[in-house]
DNA sequence: AGTCCACAGGAAGGGCAGGCGA
DNA sequence: TCGCCTGCCCTTCCTGTGGACT
């Protein structure tokens, strides 16, 4: 879009098939009379709420990180011993969602970086990416790749990928730092036999050293681990606490000065968004999540500044957008259950597992499709029940045995936008 | 106190597809 | 082409659970 150039003069000279920018984006058929033609103009004749939409993104690292003083402090002085050659230790990071970590541990590493020139190469893994590296392979493969050495995304035996990895590594004198994000999702599917060989891997290389940054929001997932893993892995932990409605502010008003100026923001408009993800445990990516989409809007309905009405249509939209997407991203068999979740609880509040495999039943045979069986059914409900869009909780009926209550997470709005959309899969 | 029910959920393994090297 | 390896989805088998019932 940036190669219009921000002037509606533009589109008339592209709706005529006059290019004036040499390689501009050619808008065919948006002529002056045409719907879009209109939608464009608006567009580009607006006052943008958001001069830099990127700061107001959850990748985007800031130079300053408010209320992260003391973390980003702590884990430089656990890191800096990279600066004289020494090997760091392994540390773990605990916090919920949105607290920090992820940015401070970029942020921390970025700047020894810096400082310490090609001495030191980071390398950050997202463990809950979906076929990047949330298994032992996939991880194994995804350092190998970081390294330069290209590896099929299957096929090999472990033991060659961990070659390949290890090769790699050792080949250039070096200090890593590897930041595993997600960590108890690779722990979870590959089981810790991986982090144990990666934490004990110093003993064989000869040239490089490398150390780990494990980050979780699964606060008792160190509890799980192999004592042996534990000890090496959290050589020095640290904790993000969750940050409360005053400090999103700061963190809002922090961006909102990168992004926009304070006038695009009417009063209130911060504090409303500080104190709706405050109530989500503090957390601040729902708190610029909220900021972002609302700016979106306001620039969608042509204005020049966020209102408190903005933020709520906001947060309608972000619930409305995870619903749909998640609905629309599951597997038939997931969302021919979840459509017989939805069926029932029109009728009752809470349904038992085994009224839904009833339902699930009778609804694949509708369809030609292959039931799966009941312990696979089970599964796929504790997914949705993951995802957020049921709630379970298990109990006994004594006599009559023990089964999972399931109740759909989802407002009545939102729940007639799921059954329309899988109305429409099935019929 | 023992039995029973209707599951939950762990473990093991089958089948399939994708990819590699010989 | 074949044997081997992987991830993934699924089934089968099994044990565990906890409160009502006898």
């Amino acid at each position: 879009m940036a190669e219009l150039k921000g002037n509606a003069n533009n589109l008339n000279a592209h709706a005529s098939g006059i290019s004036p920018v040499p390689g501009a984006m050619t808008v065919m058929g948006a002529g002056p009379k045409t719907p879009l033609y209109k939608v464009f103009s608006q567009f580009l004749e607006a006052k943008p709420v958001f001069t830099n939409r990127d700061a107001m993104s959850i990748s985007f690292t800031p130079n300053n990180i408010p209320h992260r003083d003391r973390q980003v402090e702590e884990l430089g002085r656990v890191l800096a011993p990279v600066l004289k050659g020494g090997k760091p230790s392994n540390v773990f990071i605990y916090g919920k969602t949105g607290t920090g970590k992820t940015l401070v541990a970029k942020y921390v590493t970025g700047e020894l970086e810096k400082v310490a020139g090609g001495k030191l190469k980071v390398v950050y893994v997202n463990c809950k990416m979906k076929h990047t590296a949330d298994t032992e392979y996939r991880l194994l493969a995804q350092l190998a790749k970081e390294f330069g050495k290209n590896v099929p995304f299957t096929g090999l035996p472990t033991d060659m990928i961990y070659r390949a990895v290890f090769e790699a590594i050792d080949s250039v004198p070096q200090n890593i730092i590897l930041i595993v994000d997600e960590i108890d999702s690779l722990i979870q599917k590959a089981g810790d036999e991986v982090l144990y060989t990666l934490t004990r891997i110093n003993g064989d290389l000869k040239r490089s050293r490398l150390s780990i940054i494990g980050i979780t929001n699964d606060l008792g997932f160190i509890d799980r681990l192999d004592p042996r893993v534990r000890s090496s892995l959290s050589e020095e932990e640290m904790v993000f606490p969750p940050y409360n409605a005053v400090q999103l502010q700061d963190i809002l008003k922090e961006r909102l000065t990168l992004a926009a100026g304070k006038e695009s923001v009417s009063e209130g408009v911060i504090e409303k968004c500080a104190a709706l993800a405050a109530q989500e445990h503090g957390d601040a990516r729902r708190a610029l999540d909220l900021m972002r989409v609302s700016g979106e809007l306001a620039e969608r309905a042509g204005e020049s500044q966020i209102a408190l009405r903005h933020v709520d249509a906001a947060q309608e939209k972000i619930d409305q957008d995870r619903v749909i997407e998640i609905t629309k991203a599951q597997p038939k068999q997931s969302q021919a259950i979840l459509y017989s979740i939805i069926q029932l609880s029109e009728k009752d509040k809470s349904v038992e597992t085994g009224d839904v495999v009833g339902v699930y039943n009778r609804l694949c045979n509708e369809h030609g499709l292959k039931p799966l069986t009941q312990r696979r059914v089970s599964d796929l409900i504790a997914e949705l029940d993951m995802f957020g869009m049921i709630q379970t909780r298990v109990i006994s009926k004594g006599r009559y045995g023990r089964t999972r209550i399931i109740e759909l997470a989802l407002s009545d709005a939102l729940r007639e936008k799921a059954r329309q959309l899988l109305k429409d899969v099935f019929y």
